[in-house]
DNA sequence: TATGAATGAGCATTCATTCAT
DNA sequence: GATGAATGAATGCTCATTCAT
């Protein structure tokens, strides 16, 4: 009895899944009904047993990924002390995300709110919630440094989301994953004299 | 006969711009010939005279309003020294693509490029120039400095790049125009500091 | 054992009253399973455990509602003397169906026949007795009365039958119960002169 | 120029068409955007170019079929005196809408308006209208006859009007036009008894 | 050149029906 | 007996594209 709920949230979990693994890799306007069900290995009858309808689907999947991210960010991150080992923690979640198509669905499905209103609003409750998240770190980073008055931590925050979403369309475009890494390279070294000089 | 050209190129230049607007509008996926021809105030029939196919024209789109962008950039940065005024005469073009759609219509274009492979060509050759434009802009900041040595050009650019779309695409995602602009105020007493220290 | 029989009946039972309720409220193009299934607060599956498809469900809805109401109209109008006993007889049942809906589904279950040959074949079926029933009325009516050689015994069951479905798919779509109330008012009146005639 | 429009109607005329008899030949339920463009001849999406949706091509056919006929019916039964003549130019013109299936498509519209509340609205006006016409036509028959105060005129067109409909359902559902030949028969002895009596 | 009409492919969604549990 | 999950065939509708005028 217990499995009846199980094997429900299993069935939903597999088809949030083929859905990030379709946005990331045909993009938003090709995620149809149909292109997520191939991906899945199922009917596309089934989306519907289990969604009301693709936009309900999709703010699920919005929903899904953005939670799971997170909560794999905050783990990571909650131990870090220091720039270095931040970017390095940065670098290795990056390609994780890279991998399981985490970020290129979450940058489809933002790119798609302007399309999609009620996605928008999803969409947006997750961004804020990422904002914080950068925040934290950002604020954990520079506190009790010289450098804390001069930091603002909110603007840094979002220039660092933007250009996690931004950075991560345009590596998706030139289908290499090169660019990010000179990208963490330089980071790094930024990151050494940010620790050297704190 | 040259009258026949000119109109030619009217024709052409109307379709581009009611492209644009539609993008920033309504996002790709909801830019249909239908919805460019509302915009512009013709029949869907004539982007086929004018363009094979919307392939085509977004493509003819994405080099269109990049060219323009970029002139329009590049003129007005020449004569810019120094990073305060550099900032402020980011913050006015940044403006002025608001307000006409360009950017975000471009962001539209990168984002639309992961699901169109012909077009994402264009765009790659369009993210090209303006990291190049970037990088020309920021060595020309740091050159002579004692920064010099400090600063990873290429990935800067990159960076500045992939942040301006991302922000955009954020941005556009909450309907306001505040964050950009408290962005830009945060950037503006960074590059004061930058000139003074150097 | 016997036990088991009784439940199984029951059960259909059930399944046929919510097909006549949802037939009469939301008409037969939306009287799908899953509507059924609403409405009698069960899962489509048991429909297909108790009945073959829903063409043989709406078959035996319509013989259910027939052979019912025929029931209840033979035993009522049986004892009936008179024309003006009768129209008043005629009046109580037909609000009797107006209130359980069982008119409505019958004009439902006829007007569906045309697209469901299957369901004609019963549905005519059905027609003939109620047009036989009829005709015992109205012969019962005029036999023995000056006015028995002027009327056409069969054509005025047939014109009853046809005029009861009519108005009734009429009175159902102006969403008034009070148009049938004035016809009986008339048609009383017309019984009593009726009447007293003979 | 003036063609342009002729063109636009005609195409509407042969949807409106392809519909009536596509309604008349296999009913409502089954009257798809397919069913209707094979009857036509044409591709469903014809029927969208010319009318915005189903709902809307049905709600346009009812006034279509309602209209022209209505003209029919006026100008025919105009210049009938005597019960007599008009039962016989009824015969003529019911006969007509049998060959056209203009009244199967009317009384299968009139069967959906219960699942369609848009469509509702429509018939209901066009039913409005037949009502009226139906009490001109006995009160002009009635009149001057010391039958004028004992005949209910709005009930009997009522009656007319809801029973037309009923027995059209009923000998659709038969397949046989000989019930009601018999009716007219009938109604024509009835109506000479009238005549002689008035 | 531009337009209006038409086509055919494709999409989201619904629905009757099946079946393992 | 009954349920929940799944399937596959429609259905309404949109859209890129074509073409005669």
């Amino acid at each position: 009895m217990a499995g009846t709920q199980e094997r429900q949230a299993q069935a939903r979990q597999r088809i949030l899944e083929a859905t990030v693994r379709t946005l990331a890799a045909v993009g938003y306007p090709a995620t149809t009904a149909r292109a997520i069900a191939q991906t899945g290995g199922f009917t596309p009858g089934v989306i519907y047993y289990h969604f009301d309808d693709l936009t309900d689907l999709f703010v699920a999947t919005a929903r899904h990924t953005s939670r799971a991210r997170m909560a794999r960010y905050v783990s990571e991150v909650d131990g870090v002390r220091g720039a270095t080992e931040l970017v390095r923690t940065l670098r290795r979640l990056y390609r994780e995300d890279g991998e399981s198509g985490h970020i290129a669905a979450v940058q489809e499905l933002v790119a798609a709110a302007n399309s999609a209103p009620v996605l928008a609003a999803e969409v947006r409750a997750a961004t804020r919630q990422w904002e914080e998240f950068a925040e934290t770190v950002v604020a954990r980073l520079v506190d009790g440094t010289p450098l804390a008055p001069l930091v603002p931590v909110k603007e840094v925050a979002a220039l660092a989301v933007g250009a996690y979403l931004g950075i991560e369309m345009l590596s998706h475009l030139k289908a290499e994953r090169t660019a990010p890494d000179a990208l963490f390279d330089a980071a790094e070294r930024a990151a050494a004299m940010f620790d050297a000089f704190t």
